[in-house]
DNA sequence: TTGTACGCGTTATCAC
DNA sequence: GTGATAACGCGTACAA
């Protein structure tokens, strides 16, 4: 490879001046910016960013953890967040978690090692040492799909406890009473966490008893929403709908309810959450809670780097609208069927 | 931030040292590295891969371009490729070209610029400037989902002809003769195109004209497949059934069908390609070409950086087994169907 | 076992 | 408008 020296060689010109053509090439005479420019392509040189990053100080580079790749809900939030910054002259470097904590810190740590100038994450674990850590050193940083609404670190998220009231009311709209909840485990999701306290403040605001019995805590997977169906329908009481913390889980309890012979939606309504871009296509159509996934992630990427310019600044923090996306997966109940359950559950639980 | 200088001084020792306490503790005396350590501490040192890399010429970092982050197929290649490169100590700069290949070449030179040292592409344009430019400068490069099995460049794919092919018998297995296809547009996937290759040739086998009104060339999105199964069905001599040339057009072709009135399957059987995670979780279940997705993408990282280590290698070409995985979404055609397509067919084509 | 000194490719600060 | 040169943070001969 070639550098700005032998270029400076060839041109017969000093290494400043051939600094000067790549980056200020007004302030170079058009003579010597042609003789310049013929140098550069006589040696096929190459600019290397990271020598400038490196007198800079300056990586133009920012860090990216999510914690699955693979759910296209985050995928869109990378689109997101690398549109902004690729406009602005940065690049992402992308890593997964896994939903795992040991995951995230070892990310950060080599990321941080890569003079990344700022950390976008959604992370498993709102109290830890990561990223207290990262608060300790001052690191430009933003929480991605986050419920924190102050506090010093700067966060864009939905109100998950919105719209966790919004997908139970739905149900019970529907006459549903005995609600199950599919959810993502408290101890690494606070979304999931918020989720569920609307689940369970509109079922309390509708006078029905919550019934601890009809709460799983489990993965965002497919399978997971299959499984836990499974689970959930094989109570005594079982629910005759219910509220999946993830698209994934809706469409997993999907198929597990039709493998246990349930009629979709009479047997079994179900809302999901996110609003993935296949919750339309499948059947029936998926009804769930919308996320503004790639906004998100182009927020946050704005965020971040208004941060890393003046890192004096205030945190910020954002929270996008979700909205009840109603499709075919939930109904209304057969007259007589939420009286039956509801009497039952309420000499049950009250 | 602190760097060796500054640990060095604190420790009293030379900037020799700290860097021999980073990189091979083993050759320095306990007590001396025991002083590094504390040093290390005392100022919050973090060590800088970039200055590293600077001096070492080597960024540890490969640039990784797929056309779509969203498609989950993709998504698990990346994982793939993370999930190797990872362990060897390599981070990955991620990039989508949505298809164009203008960006496909900007992200290229980006990444270059940064000092990459090797590209793993799935590339829109086989025989472009891209490449070439690569090719020359004799850049450490591996091709994926590429159908390439000789030449200088080296890339890891699939069989796609035979994959076409076996969708393509499958079907006239299940007596349909009347089988269009929706094709990914061919100038921007040589994938697409040996899939309909295999299909042309499945079809001549079995002495069933071909009828280029049945192939549609469009993009790979769920509301192409959608439009795309409706403008088939809307044909004089519509098909029985349609092979898609991934899995969210065959979704998208299922939710066509239905709106359009057409039974799943009885109406129309349906194929798709990639076996995505989802495939299995739809209703009915998704017959599909099954890509190891996951695996191409650590293989491609596996040949990347051997590529980068022994720069003078020969080229590697991998064609990784695709399978056909039967569910729901394909079956038989009713006794006297079939003939009166053929005879209908025959009449118009041979 | 430890220290000295140089270089990686670029930008920035002075001079001229 | 241009040139000389000192950084930036680290690894690595080579010397001690």
């Amino acid at each position: 490879m070639s550098t700005i020296r032998d270029v400076a060689r060839i041109a017969a010109v000093s290494t400043a001046t051939v600094s000067r053509v790549i980056n200020s090439p007004e302030v170079v005479s058009p003579e010597t910016r042609n003789r310049v420019a013929k140098a550069m392509k006589a040696c096929r040189y190459q600019y290397n960013a990271l020598a400038r990053g490196f007198v800079t100080q300056q990586s133009y580079t920012l860090g990216l953890i999510v914690p699955s790749i693979t759910n296209p809900i985050f995928a869109e939030s990378i689109r997101g967040v690398q549109d902004f910054a690729h406009r602005e002259g940065y690049q992402a470097l992308l890593g997964n978690s896994d939903y795992e904590y040991a995951k995230e810190a070892r990310l950060c740590e080599v990321l941080r090692e890569r003079q990344v100038e700022g950390l976008i994450i959604t992370t498993t674990k709102l109290r830890g040492k990561v990223l207290r850590d990262l608060l300790d050193d001052h690191f430009p940083l933003v929480l991605l799909y986050s419920t924190v609404r102050k506090g010093p670190i700067s966060a864009v998220g939905v109100d998950n406890f919105r719209g966790g009231y919004s997908a139970t009311e739905h149900l019970i709209h529907l006459g549903h009473r005995r609600i199950a909840m599919l959810a993502g485990r408290f101890s690494f999701s606070d979304k999931s966490l918020h989720r569920w306290h609307g689940y369970k403040k509109c079922l309390r605001d509708h006078r029905i008893p919550y019934d601890p019995a009809l709460v799983l805590q489990t993965q965002y997977a497919l399978e997971n929403g299959r499984e836990g169906i499974k689970a959930l329908l094989a109570l005594e009481q079982p629910p005759t709908a219910v509220f999946c913390s993830n698209d994934f889980m809706a469409i997993g309890a999907m198929q597990g309810a039709r493998e246990v012979g349930v009629a979709l939606p009479e047997g079994l309504s179900i809302v999901g959450f996110d609003d993935m871009a296949i919750a339309s296509y499948i059947n029936p159509g998926l009804t769930t809670i919308r996320q503004p996934a790639y906004e998100m992630g182009r927020l946050g990427a704005e965020i971040l780097l208004s941060q890393i310019k003046r890192r004096d600044g205030r945190p910020i923090h954002k929270i996008l609208e979700t909205g009840i996306v109603v499709r075919e997966s939930t109904a209304g109940l057969t007259v007589c069927e939420p009286k039956r359950n509801s009497s039952l559950t309420s000499g049950k639980h009250v």
